[in-house]
DNA sequence: TCTGGGGTCCTAGGACCC
DNA sequence: TCTGGGGTCCTAGGACCC
């Protein structure tokens, strides 16, 4: 007794739309949809509204191709803080029961409540959650309970909108095991025609599949989709994986293809901009920079630099994104682009060696006495003068740190003699 | 008259080191 | 004289998801 666990999967119904029928109950009834940059040709529909679906309207279809399909569909822009400030009240409602939530997106997410101070059946215990949402928030959702995260993912999938879905171990058989290979979470087009050649069409195919086969074709990944398939899956529900982010990005599409040097530096400029005050909200930094670029044909590709000292100030990302453009770009129209930090590194980890570098900079000023004070202020004595040069020595015995004149690395000893000046 | 923007994870090759 | 093997880091591309 007690062994299992049990697992909610909680899956907002076409959330965008729908917080936008809460906020404005007029829409409610009618085709919607949300659609990224509703003026050009480039938009497409993010989310639609079930009454919408009902008319053929689909996610990513481009606006003009859904307003073709539906003449009367509503068609809204997003309004992100719309619904990050939605998705907040969300996860506040569900960690009332159990602090083990993880949100894995912005409109789902898992909740362990195997050891749930609730008496209640998990069912009621699902149905008290989707009513309270619909109640309190006035949005639907699906709910999916199982033993473990990934059925519990395929059950909350099973009924929509508004469904509470039970998928136990005994259920494999008869209700996941005839869905196509292709329903299965993390199985994409790709991976579906790979299947195929081997004959593989259904998930129970996939779960009775010879492992050898299975790992010589798929590698690794082939084994764990067959445990997956078996419904085997044991990892934890995690509430601080949102906090594990690992890059920060933006891009965008461009209202039309271009080699206009100045329109392409404008936009690297707002992008620069835009990523470096998600990371300073984050405070995080990067100490690599990526730079995206989609061409006419839509061949995209992605260029990267791991950087010394980590970025801070938006020229960083700036000068670095063009850095990159100057050297891989073949002059051909760009459609989009896009600048993303990467290998990022938390502001209270980081900031020694950022201080250093600012440092570097108001020395370069000629305020070397200003910065020195503030050194010795925060490190005590760890902070060393010699000559022009600063030093910065840390925590344990000898370091690389950097010097002001040298402009390089070098080390000190614990008498604060550089021992390798190269 | 086509296909957005935010991410994660995996693979594979080359450089480099021991 | 002509050649092993393991490990790590970096870069680029691609599959996949919401």
């Amino acid at each position: 007794m007690g062994q299992g666990r049990i697992i909610l999967h909680i899956d907002m119904n076409s959330f965008y739309a729908s917080v936008e029928m809460a906020y404005n109950p007029s829409l409610k009834g009618k085709p919607l949809a949300i659609a990224g940059s509703v003026e050009d040709r480039r938009g497409i529909v993010v989310t639609s509204s079930y009454e919408a679906r009902a008319r053929g309207v689909r996610t990513t279809m481009p606006v003009w191709q859904a307003k073709r399909a539906c003449p009367e569909l509503i068609i809204m822009a997003p309004n992100f803080d719309r619904y990050r400030a939605a998705s907040r009240k969300l996860f506040a409602l569900l960690q009332e029961y159990t602090p083990l939530v993880e949100p894995v997106s912005i409109d789902e997410g898992y909740v362990d409540v195997t050891s749930s101070t609730s008496k209640k059946h998990p069912i009621d215990l699902a149905k008290e959650i989707q009513s309270r949402l619909l109640k309190e928030m006035d949005l639907p959702c699906s709910i999916g309970i199982a033993p473990n995260k990934f059925l519990a993912k395929m059950a909350s999938d099973m009924k929509k909108p508004l469904g509470i879905t039970v998928l136990r171990k005994r259920d494999i058989p008869n209700i996941l095991w005839p869905m196509e290979i292709g329903e299965m979470h993390g199985i994409g087009k790709r991976s579906v025609q790979k299947f195929h050649k081997y004959s593989i069409k259904t998930i129970g195919d996939l779960a009775k599949a010879d492992i050898h086969l299975l790992s010589q074709a798929f590698g690794i990944n082939g084994k764990r989709l067959r445990r997956l398939a078996n419904g085997e899956d044991n990892r934890p529900v995690d509430p601080d994986s949102i906090h594990h982010f690992k890059s920060v990005g933006h891009s965008t599409t461009l209202k039309e293809d271009t080699v206009n040097m100045q329109t392409i530096q404008q936009h690297l400029v707002r992008l620069s901009e835009a990523v470096n005050l998600r990371m300073r909200r984050k405070k995080v930094f990067a100490r690599g920079v990526q730079l995206t670029i989609r061409y006419h044909d839509r061949k995209t590709i992605t260029r990267s630099r791991k950087v010394e000292n980590p970025l801070q100030f938006k020229d960083d990302f700036y000068h670095e994104a063009l850095a990159l453009l100057h050297k891989h770009w073949n002059g051909e129209p760009i459609r989009l682009l896009g600048i993303t930090g990467y290998d990022l590194i938390e502001e209270q980890h980081a900031y020694k060696q950022l201080d250093l570098f600012q440092y570097e900079q108001e020395i370069k000023k000629d305020r070397l006495s200003k910065a020195v004070e503030e050194l010795k202020s925060r490190f005590g004595e760890k902070a060393v003068i010699k000559g022009n040069d600063l030093f910065l020595r840390q925590e344990k015995g000898t370091h690389a740190t950097r010097g002001t004149s040298l402009q390089r690395d070098f080390l000190v000893n614990d008498e604060d003699e550089i021992i390798n000046p190269f």
